[in-house]
DNA sequence: AAATTTCCTGAATTCTCGTTCAACATTGCG
DNA sequence: CGCAATGTTGAACGAGAATTCAGGAAATTT
């Protein structure tokens, strides 16, 4: 009995995503958020709470958007190898096209913040864990590998690391050709010896 | 014909780095730094300028002992491969022993600061273009390595990511058996080929 | 249509930050 | 020893941050 929000709150969240993305957490102010949003600070407190509350869903929304996409390649494909080249095309065509520009929020946050955020830190540790399943599964798919004597839990931590490296990266030239040359060298470890 | 310095600035400039070590730039707060420093304002402002100019001075300072010692590694090293090795150890060790626990300074500045300050942007730029010059040579020094018919530039580019994925994965657990698989995955990259 | 509940507006508030500065301390020079 | 020059001290300052709140606006209920 009561007058109704006049803005989309997934609008408005998107807004604020995108300043989190680019400035980072302690940067990003509320002016600059609720421009973004839209909003006047009165409505944005109302409905998110705080700037912390409204990072953490921000970031959530986020992970999940990505988890969804990123890893939904890996476990699609029916070639394991082909699932894990499928997760890094995506990757890179995101830096290329500018919408990772900034790397990922994620692990731009878990830089900024893990250390003092516990939450973050948590969140984060569930999708490197998620993203290290994934492609452990998708590396055990393909028996036919022989992986170099590595094993796929270790091969599968490895390719995190290059995900999560790639994502450092991205903030320097992005560059398709250097990205694609990098990726190309990675999976070189997942493939099966060739004769000498 | 004047009172001199009380203080070592060799001393209190590596306080205020380990501030900016563990803290990062923004929120490390002139009373941190101070204490860490063992300082008043006025003398670190009289010192250092700014805290921005501190900033850029531990970096650099940072940056310059990380490549003695890390670049070092590689280039002192008779085996190209066991050049590179040698540097992935000396990082594997920095993250156990908890000196690295905080990735790497150059690394989290350039994530928290690459897109506003063009210095910051410019010193890592430099700097892994030094790191992938030295893996380059590295590569290029074993003649025996067919490297599983990648480039060496890729190659040196993609042990470049790999570097810069550990930063991030350090922030993590510091589980040297972990470490030590994800670096033993990257570098079968870089091997021979075995016969199947 | 009046009453009531909720929302929106944007100025005010409070707090912390980086930085400055006036007073005092210490050194070198004549 | 006195004077000039620099270093140190720590309180004060201005700017900008996150957050709050009083007043007006809109919508539902009776």
């Amino acid at each position: 009995m009561a007058r109704h929000r006049e803005f989309d709150e997934e609008v408005a969240l998107a807004g604020a995503l995108n300043v989190f993305w680019k400035r980072g957490y302690t940067a990003a102010s509320m002016q600059e958020l609720c421009e973004a949003m839209g909003l006047n600070p009165g409505s944005v407190y109302a409905a998110y709470g705080s700037k912390h509350d409204l990072f953490l869903l921000a970031m959530r929304r986020y992970i999940s958007d990505v988890t969804r996409e990123g890893i939904g390649r890996i476990e699609k494909s029916a070639s394991g190898i082909g699932g894990i080249r499928a997760y890094f095309d995506y990757l890179i065509d995101g830096i290329v096209a500018g919408r990772r520009q900034w790397g990922c929020l994620g692990t731009n946050a878990f830089m900024e913040l893990g250390e003092r955020d516990d939450l973050v830190q948590q969140i984060m540790a569930e999708h490197f864990l998620r993203l290290e399943d994934a492609f452990r599964r998708a590396l055990e798919r393909d028996p036919g590998l022989v992986h170099l004597g590595q094993k796929p839990v270790d091969l599968a931590r490895y390719l995190v690391c290059v995900a999560q490296g790639l994502n450092v990266i991205a903030r320097t030239s992005p560059d398709r050709a250097r990205l694609e040359g990098i990726v190309s060298a990675a999976l070189s470890a997942c493939r099966e010896p060739v004769a000498a």
